[in-house]
DNA sequence: TACAATTTGTAACATTTATCACATAGGTGT
DNA sequence: ACACCTATGTGATAAATGTTACAAATTGTA
């Protein structure tokens, strides 16, 4: 098992670590799979050992609304608040780009509340981390107009994948922001005139 | 001291009430208090005793986006969440009705999670039903249309208040849901034609 | 009662966003 | 090269929302 805990998650403790590696299971995702479905039963937490992980708040009429990003030593704070009630999920979580998941026993993941420490801490950190970013995004849709979600949500995927080369489509873009294609094309316009970015074919070219 | 934390919160332990008792102090706020600001520490976690509280978001430009009602028996998931770093809060706390509170000192609130069981899972609940809460009112806003999102508040006021008669004037609701007065009377407007409700100064008469 | 302040109604107009229609460009496979 | 598919550009128009301006109704108060 190639896990390397200890350098993604560098918080937990030894005890910690060796219980994850006993009683957890890896698994492997590629790019476009759909980890967890909207109404969904959660039987598992998940943390990331490497890939990348789009979560969307779904409507009913197939709408898929960006939220964040999973990153490589991040949990799913959705399937830890739910842990306890075994609920169904309030979310859609696809992979953007191959990972490698351990997913823990929900079980384990309350008893270790109590037993260590170091996964205590981490869960309310990844509880708080998300309720601040989930709020973000409430002030950008809540007081802002699409010109400046457009720029916040590019930030946001600039900070994710910590290039300058996003490889998004503008239809792509319009989904995750719930407005229309030709909407993101005359606003990416008007970027690129502003000399903030570059256009090309199926990506963006930040300059700033 | 006349709390009667029981009835209130009736998945209290016996020694969690006894600790909140011997521990906690109770403060009276008027209506209109702000009991928290955007950017204040957080000293204390808030229970609600009586009255009732909302909850906004705020934007740079004095914008007040409406997130949820606190209600006796539940507490503040943000000072919660804030706790173990004693953060700043992300949200703004405004009284309707007069309220009391329990104030339990941030130190106090993360050393009961272990020691007292049912502490541990009201915590984590009242995170979880906020998170779900707050998850509902981004797709309100992400996925639908003013017309829509009108109803969706009209309805949670209803529920807040139990009552069909909302105090609440068109300029009050067009600041909540960062509008204009003026769109919010349009839209009242159509929908007492549809007889869904009554319009009155000061007060909305809610018909179904 | 008279006056002032607040709330609500509404028209006219500007701006933003959504929708429809279609052209153009770039890439792929034969 | 050619056909074909997808992505992008852009104009025309519709619909929703924001803004300005002002009138009317209600309430509080001097």
């Amino acid at each position: 098992m190639n896990r390397d805990l200890k350098k993604l998650f560098p918080s937990f403790s030894n005890a910690l670590v060796e219980e994850i590696d006993a009683n957890a299971i890896d698994r492997a995702f590629v790019a476009g799979d759909v980890i967890m479905r909207t109404g969904q039963y959660i039987k598992n937490t998940v943390l990331v050992l490497s890939g990348s992980i789009k979560i969307y708040r779904e409507d009913d009429d197939g709408g898929e609304f960006f939220m964040y990003y999973l990153q490589p030593g991040q949990a799913c704070a959705i399937s830890m608040i739910c842990a306890t009630k075994s609920e169904t999920s309030q979310i859609m979580a696809k992979v953007v780009e191959d990972a490698e998941l351990v997913m823990v026993p929900l079980p384990l993941m309350d008893k270790w509340m109590m037993q260590h420490r170091s996964w205590y801490e981490f869960v309310i950190d990844t509880y708080r981390s998300r309720f601040e970013e989930v709020l973000e995004v409430v002030n950008s849709i809540a007081f802002r107009a699409m010109d400046e979600r457009l720029e916040f949500y590019l930030k946001r995927h600039q900070e994710a994948c910590g290039c300058m080369d996003l490889k998004l489509s503008h239809q792509e873009i319009a989904t995750e922001l719930n407005t229309s294609r030709e909407v993101i094309s005359r606003l990416l316009k008007k970027l690129e005139q502003r000399g903030a970015l570059k256009l090309h074919r199926n990506h963006i070219e930040l300059l700033k």
